[in-house]
DNA sequence: AAAATAAATAACAACGTTGTTATTTTTATG
DNA sequence: CATAAAAATAACAACGTTGTTATTTATTTT
């Protein structure tokens, strides 16, 4: 048998009511009183029973999140972010790995009190009813419904760009996946053109397409490049993945990262350090946007007002090894 | 407003409690008023209200997953097909990706019928109170207090091995993360050797440590071993992604698979057939294995019996193209 | 057609909380 | 030291279900 108010009150001898108040630090009941069923609760062991409390409070304190792709390593790092923000609030996470109308059913089901949902708002077909949502995906030129965190790929580029050129160098091509469905990617790609063409180094544009988010995509792009006979001096991997490819391709071709070739990679995660040759990254360190993601929903359920509804974050560039001033040009 | 039953009951012009009934489809309430009844529903648009029926049935339903550690490919295919292999049932599964401690709390908070863990036993560290729990891992030498579903480690590198003597090789080594902690890992070096003597095959024992689990563990292993005077015809990779690497450096140094060099991989996952070279691989299908877990958890739960405590499950080889004869040695 | 039985529905008490209202106890006031 | 005011506690009605018991209505049986 579970332990609940009632039994509390029996063993500490007040009323019910006066356990629920002093579980919940309520200003009502005498401070002694409170010790005291604080303590007998404590030593029978009691558990608040959330479907009785739920059932009165019509609310949850739990969040939503959808992951319907769960096996790229970034995402995944994402996401334990976003579960540690959680713990320093009052709410709890569930996860949902399943096709997006299944993820929705089971988070009514649940009564969640939010949602997060990674990817573009399009990804939402079935009706939220009035559960309030935040996306983490590109906020893009078509309105959304919903509120929208953006890793702000374009600014992220801009820096990248921005890096390089100030260690001298010119020839900067960028290799990544080329996706006209994939906002996400269109948006890095562009980003990058804009840059280069702010820094007035248009007939520079060197994009190379990796087809696709794999490691060995950036391995076999960075391949082809090499044979081309006109070398850039700074390569920017489109993700994680890719750079890795990258890099491990010019490893093995001889050419020395940074000596010979710089490499500034997107995504801003702990592993960019830990890598072969530890990766200068541009991009909102993944800690950062846990934590917007998960304010920016809690705030859309506490509070009244609307929030806006596109949120650019400020990536940051993080300096490491893979990049330098670029070689002398015999 | 949402609607309950006391609404329905009231457009129906019926009491409640017989619209509770007509919902559940009992068989006390004539069929006429029961299709009335579930017609109202529907056109109210109406949602049982999960924390009521739990409080009264003290049951929710809702099964927890706890997986700490969310960044390897293969298990990720495994929480898919679990997340799948529980559609058909009427349970719904949550995830936590929290460590033990905490997600043991939120799943107790949400008073989950059962716990699947990944992982070896010794991951519960607080107490699991009277919440049945299944785990995924390695049976091992010491008894566990929860039942365990073990994926056979041994018996996947049994039949490796047997494969590869078949096909005529003699020369098979093991390239895999050689860690003492992890029970996992041993247990697929001790099956190999082990499968190796059965086939009087002593002085052919070959193990190369990876040092890790990654693609490019495996990439290195291999550079490695080929620079020794006397090649395997046959490697067996540890896991998905030493595989991958294995395979990759064997390209590289133009080694022809499986012409010049045999793969066969452990793990049984979709992706095999998708590598470079479409893999050769021993384990237990990862569907199989999620349909186990889900099924054994549940019977655990609905069933009074104590079920068996340790479910060795059988892998199964698929032969790809990764392997085939050794060539002819001169 | 009245009495006995069966079938269908209604009434109501749980389940474990919270929040509001009613009562008791304590403290302050004249 | 009675009395008013304040503080502390108790009582109780929700919340939306389910399952048990009570009542009504329909169907047999004599």
């Amino acid at each position: 048998m579970t332990v609940t108010i009632k039994d509390i009150a029996k063993v500490a001898g007040v009323s019910y009511s006066t356990v629920s108040k002093a579980l919940n630090n309520s200003p009502l009941v005498k401070e002694i009183t409170k010790r005291k069923i604080l303590k007998v609760a404590a030593e029978m062991g009691y558990e608040p029973n959330l479907a009785a409390k739920q059932l009165v409070r019509k609310k949850t304190d739990v969040i939503g999140l959808m992951w319907p792709t769960i096996e790229r390593i970034v995402l995944a790092t994402l996401v334990t972010n976003i579960s540690k923000a959680f713990e320093t609030t009052s709410y709890s996470m569930i996860l949902s790995v399943d096709a997006p109308e299944t993820a929705m059913d089971t988070f009514k089901k649940f009564q969640v009190d939010g949602m997060i949902v990674f990817g573009e708002s399009n990804s939402i077909t079935v009706s939220t009813e009035n559960i309030p949502v935040v996306i983490y995906g590109v906020s893009g030129k078509n309105e959304s419904a919903y509120p929208i965190i953006d890793a702000n790929h374009e600014a992220s580029m801009q820096k990248a760009v921005q890096h390089l050129v100030e260690l001298g160098h010119r020839r900067i091509a960028y290799i990544g996946h080329l996706d006209q469905e994939d906002a996400l990617q269109s948006e890095k790609v562009e980003g990058y053109e804009k840059a280069m063409k702010h820094f007035k180094l248009d007939e520079n544009i060197t994009i190379i397409n990796s087809n696709g988010l794999n490691w060995f995509d950036g391995y076999t792009a960075t391949d082809i490049m090499l044979e081309q006979d006109k070398r850039p001096t700074a390569i920017i991997g489109g993700s994680y993945d890719i750079s890795g490819g990258i890099l491990r391709a010019l490893q093995e071709k001889g050419v020395q990262v940074p000596e010979d070739i710089s490499i500034v990679s997107y995504d801003n995660i702990p592993q960019m350090a830990t890598m072969e040759v530890p990766m200068t990254c541009a991009g909102v360190p993944v800690d950062v946007l846990a934590e917007e993601i998960v304010h920016s929903i809690i705030e859309r359920i506490e509070s009244d007002e609307e929030i806006e509804l596109v949120k650019k974050l400020s990536p940051t560039l993080t300096e490491r090894e893979s990049t330098g001033p670029p070689p002398e040009i015999l």
